[in-house]
DNA sequence: GACTTTAGTCACACAAAGTGACTAATTCGC
DNA sequence: GCGAATTAGTCACTTTGTGTGACTAAAGTC
């Protein structure tokens, strides 16, 4: 504990800024400004007295011109290994950014996040925790709903949920528990989308305060 | 993202390291080297080459000189201050130590989690962060396991459950979860607790890889 | 106007969880 | 030695939650 480190610990703070285009999840990167055919998360330096949380807003805000709607920390990611400037290690984010305010700035664009050029192992790895975090806390935060603009039909939430978990859900069991949560109340509008019937808006307003008072589960196999 | 930082972005590795001592939670402390009134979590700066994750360990070794059973990072903290040496971000890291093994080293104490002396501000909220990462993960890790012996009664382990969650669970319920999880497996060994009938030892021996299938649950109320 | 398409709801079956009461095996007090 | 107390372990019943197919509703298409 007391030993001094060979050279200094430094650290950058990188995005991984997620949005829905189409029926899948984007990423955005950022050309090199070195190698122009390489590309990687847009990252900075915090400067003196900012928190980690207001330098990940900030590289967003350099890369798309808009606040995130959600930013969660991922962790903390080093392997031993320097990647961008200097640092070893990178302090990973997620930032949620409704497809429709998204316009990138020069350089930077929107790739499919199952399938993404090839980036630096570290950042490969912090593109990975990403969806693994969105997906586990799907449950425990508005995700979806940050995802989507101020109002949307319930199909639409349906599929944002279908799109963040990878598979279908059934209709019926998705309206009851979203009945269920309170999180949602309807509007005096409907939108029309060609054929069909029409859809009635909603708009994200959590309403009730009970929690579930559950018991024990264990939802593990191997360590 | 291009901007030079007024100082260098310095970080440390922090480890919070919980046991289970009788029936309450307890921390791993060591009194600080300049001012002997005050505590604070023992830390370290990685060695070139030095894995987070191996950082972390040997924390924790320096400290108790013995691996913890359970490594699992909570995150990275940093409010613009600087606080152990010059690092303005603490890489937060929980080890559990099951109680028997635990003898921590001179200058390290045991205090009680939901007690401990005055912290510093960051460090603080890596506790905090700890015990709810502990607890959000509880079902998806083996974390209770890891702070008992490798033998135990299944009452021994519903007290670390109840312990963990910080609530009473019903006895029949909370076995029958268990069964249905195929975690453990029952020894030819008996203990006999003083009064009361004997209990049956166990050990954690994960079986089974079948996967619930659960479909959305809505477990969040407000942003 | 029949057919297709999407929205929205219902009702039933089945699975999971909460709960109190029961039996079993030991120690303690007398 | 024997009944009361104590802890372990199980059972059966009730309540709640989830999976699922079938249904009605309102629009467009031909």
């Amino acid at each position: 504990m007391r030993e001094r480190p060979s050279r200094p610990a430094l650290y950058t703070v990188d995005a991984v800024l997620v949005t829905a285009m189409g029926n899948e999840l984007a990423i955005l990167l950022v050309r090199n400004s070195s190698d122009r055919e390489r590309w990687s998360l847009p990252w900075r330096i915090p400067q003196t007295g900012e928190t980690l949380e207001a330098a990940a807003a900030t590289t967003a805000k350099d890369a798309i011109g808009e606040l995130p709607t959600w930013v969660e920390q991922i962790g903390a990611f080093g392997d031993g290994k320097r990647h961008p400037s200097e640092a070893d290690v990178s302090v990973a984010y997620v930032g949620l950014i409704p497809h429709q305010t998204a316009s990138p700035r020069a350089g930077h664009t929107w790739f499919p996040v199952a399938n993404p050029p090839p980036l630096a192992p570290r950042q490969r790895a912090m593109v990975d925790a990403a969806t693994k975090t969105l997906q586990s806390s799907l449950d425990q935060a508005p995700i979806a709903f940050r995802l989507l603009p101020a109002t949307f039909t319930l199909s639409e939430l349906q599929q944002m949920y279908e799109l963040l978990l990878g598979k279908r859900l059934h209709k019926a069991s998705f309206r009851r528990a979203l009945q269920a949560a309170w999180l949602v109340e309807p509007m005096d509008e409907w939108r029309s989308e060609g054929r069909g019937r029409p859809a009635q808006l909603f708009r994200y307003l959590p309403k009730k305060k009970r929690r579930p008072h559950r018991g024990v589960r264990f939802d593990f196999l191997y360590p």
